[in-house]
DNA sequence: GTAGATGTTCCGTATTTCGGAACATAATTC
DNA sequence: GAATTATGTTCCGAAATACGGAACATCTAC
């Protein structure tokens, strides 16, 4: 299967590069002839998955753009935290955001950001560490059998590792069912999250982050409960919509 | 490249089914025998690009989420036309979209819809036809170099062919420069569009969309300054946007 | 419990992919 | 302007990979 997976390299590398690239360039950076990767190009442009540049050069094409969208509108989670994500977020004025655990990784499905000049402004599809965000937690304290702590970096001085929480946070995070980040993942970066259950499973979370300045610790009963409301109320909208 | 364009057939078929499958119907739908849908999915899965779900039945994953948007995030046209989007949805509160071509076809980059029960909803990434919409004759008047006329079925009974389109309709969204759509596509659906230009080059346009009942031809006037007037805004945040 | 349906694994063989070299085009240097 | 360099595109004999039928594992229906 060498073919099909460097298509996805070349198809992952472009993403990354984020500028349109010529067939060395691309050749370079996965060690690949310029033939293979041109000859892997081709079906890829053809079908709208590449697009092909006047000037030679390669950039991700539409295909992408209808397929990962489509993800996102078929996926009942998202379409539940919708009108929810958009209410809390002017409601708080911070970034809300949803996130679910897939293979393992935490991954962003939707997000409304504050409007402050400074501001959390998480990207979608992308993943957050476990164990040193306020979702990554909820999900190490009510189902660490669907997350990885493969990787466990210490990003800032306040970072924990998977053994420092395993029972002091956890357990009060499992008591009053919401987790915390207090600039564990980046330097001044908060944020509050809780759990989003159907069927008796956790099936995401939903979380508010923002500069610690404006989330301060003295606020933490009301932050919590906003997204405690907001996490409940998708609940509810995913219970409708199963009818 | 049989190896690959099978992959890429995998991905069009779970996005256009739209619920998970597995790989005995992927098998039929592509006439493929289940082992070798099996093995292509192997390595999508573990890339991300397919979700393998607990009943072992497959989903597009969240990686071409993340192309995708990134797709989106990186094309100027779509970062430049997002506030403008925003504030003449408002507006005029109906449905309003951007577009451009790719490899001949007219695709949509972006929307803000109306809010009516009844509007206009676009899918980003979908294609529209060029030769009975009201971008696609914008193409066809200023760029016919841009878009292929390959296929041009007859929608609706108000449906004009290439050929009929060639000298009046055509020279008259030159002279003024916009068009319109009068239920050409579809049954009921009015739309009026401005082309958008960089350097000289059509590059897009922006649109406006909805039900024929909330868009008056005697309110054409007042419509169609409303897109000319969007394009020129996205224009010129084009021009700023490249110093 | 049996039969049928469906996802997963295996391996000899046919098919496909590979990549160096030639070619075509564009850009740079003198 | 000519020569050199850089880069995208095409070609084809040989090596590598992908193929798919069959066996296997698991689940569902009667």
């Amino acid at each position: 299967m060498a073919s099909l997976e460097r298509a996805l390299d070349v198809l992952a590398h472009l993403h990354e590069f984020g500028d349109a690239a010529g067939v060395t360039q691309i050749g370079r950076a996965l060690d690949l002839p310029k033939s293979t990767v041109h000859r892997l190009l081709v079906p890829l442009v053809d079908r709208g998955w590449v697009e092909r540049r006047e000037d030679g050069r390669y950039r991700p094409g539409m295909m992408l753009v209808s397929l990962g969208l489509g993800v996102l509108e078929r996926e009942p989670l998202v379409v539940a935290a919708q009108p929810v994500l958009e209410s809390t977020a002017q409601r708080v004025e911070q970034t809300v955001f949803l996130a679910t655990a897939r293979a393992g990784r935490i991954l962003v499905l939707d997000k409304r950001e504050g409007t402050g000049f400074l501001r959390a402004s998480p990207r979608i599809g992308a993943e957050i560490p476990s164990h040193a965000t306020a979702i990554g937690k909820l999900y190490l304290a009510f189902a660490p059998q669907l997350v990885s702590s493969a990787s466990a970096p210490r990003f800032t001085a306040a970072t924990s590792s998977i053994e420092e929480l395993q029972n002091a946070e956890l357990s009060l995070i499992q008591t009053r069912g919401w987790a915390t980040n207090r600039e564990e993942w980046i330097s001044g970066l908060v944020g509050f999250a809780a759990p989003i259950r159907f069927d008796d499973r956790l099936v995401g979370a939903l979380a508010m982050a923002g500069p610690a300045s404006q989330l301060p610790a003295t606020d933490a009963a009301r932050l919590s409960s906003e997204v405690v409301g907001a996490a409940h109320a998708i609940e509810a909208r995913l219970k409708r919509g199963s009818k």
